[in-house]
DNA sequence: TCAAAAGTGTTAACCATACACCCATGC
DNA sequence: GCATGGGTGTATGGTTAACACTTTTGA
């Protein structure tokens, strides 16, 4: 059953740029292409928008298909649209960005069928189309943007330690920085509850889990606070 | 000659939201609509993407067929792709903001055979589709951006004294600004190059002019300096 | 008892803010 | 000579940045 319009129309696309944490290093998941073109290379997660559906509703439900993540943080990166970025035919693609707490999603994503797997930022393989300047741009927004809004929890467990966080900024901004007034910094901002639980399976001296409080920003943004790192 | 396809593919369009500044406030151009729907309301410039051109050379291209402006601080906006916000059909439009030195085009676009107008942005009429909504967003991109990135300049003449650049900011910001500070601040990045020309045609102490020097900006950017108000 | 990371305070430099008066010019 | 905006300096308080040692725990 063809579908007919009076001026060509390009096809539209959603690509998700999906970036996990380990706490050795930021990670990307991509997905092994089943068919042509680029059969076999790496790529982002996508596929069409359905005709009734929103773009953001087409990117949740591709990501749930093909890496089986449901729960994550997703907001619209940039649209590309260069005539000549898909080989087969004009294709306009909307690409997001998610961020989701690895821990939850390694084992799933890794073994799935449809060759979903993470891979580390810093060394990726080759990508089909033009994924390589999406993740570059997403990449590029991820660490503009967790300097001036709290989102860098999402990529952390629910509960966390001071020193995860810590290391967290470190690999996104590629600077280390100072313990002390990291700590002082976080802590003064009033955005962690303190879960009364430490760390387990240490082997060393267990360092005390904290929580993120989304509700208590959203009230202390609304007093004037803003967030900056 | 109809094309036709496997699968419906949504109309693609692009839509400009351009801001101009006279020094009283922030402008914003729309065209009435002379067709159906919405015939007579007034509208963002935009239209279709043309199936071999770039996203941007299609909001370069509308806008200048639309308002005649063809020099202008171009930016990607955000994609609205909400299924039912084109009455018709399923349109899926990436909007662009645009910055424009209103000075240069104000006869143009007022007389424009397409009934194009500059609009006080606090004061717009209602608007077609879900426009208001995309003029929101590109109000607060405006809003957020300029004070980290020095795109103000845009909205100004060539040369300009500081006490203009300084309403333009406390436009924008909706706040006060101190003088002194402001230009102690502005003056001490660097960006700025005395014209040794003054104002003309004013009725008091004639103002120093100062150009914006991109290319200043580029070096300093890259030796660390962030422009930040 | 050693290794590894948790946790904690103080000082100095810098920057942002607040604030008021004189100057040049056109009418 | 007066009205209008142009142009300037300083003092204070708050914020950031630099820096080192003690504590806890498991192996």
């Amino acid at each position: 059953m063809p579908y007919t319009y009076q001026y060509p129309h390009p096809a539209l696309t959603v690509d998700g740029v999906v970036f996990g944490f380990d706490d050795a290093d930021l990670k990307l998941l991509l997905i092994q292409r089943a068919l042509d073109p680029f059969q076999g290379k790496w790529a982002l997660p996508g596929g069409f928008v359905r005709i009734e559906e929103g773009l953001e509703q087409a990117a949740r439900r591709e990501l749930a298909e093909e890496t089986g993540i449901t729960r994550l943080y997703l907001e619209q990166l940039f649209t590309f649209g260069d005539p000549k970025r898909d080989p087969r035919e004009r294709v306009v693609s909307v690409a997001y960005y998610a961020l989701v707490k690895l821990a939850a999603h390694r084992v799933r994503a890794a073994s799935d069928a449809r060759h979903a797997a993470w891979f580390p930022v810093a060394d990726l393989p080759a990508l089909a189309f033009d994924h390589a300047a999406i993740v570059e741009l997403a990449f590029q927004r991820l660490k503009t943007k967790v300097r001036y809004e709290p989102i860098g929890f999402e990529l952390l467990p629910e509960k966390f330690a001071l020193s995860e966080l810590q290391r967290l900024y470190e690999v996104i901004l590629a600077q280390p920085i100072d313990k002390r007034n990291f700590r002082k910094k976080i802590l003064s901002m009033g955005l962690l509850q303190d879960t009364d639980e430490i760390q387990q399976d240490v082997t060393h001296r267990a360092a005390r889990l904290y929580r993120f409080e989304p509700r208590r920003y959203e009230q202390l943004k609304r007093k004037g606070l803003n967030f900056e790192l």
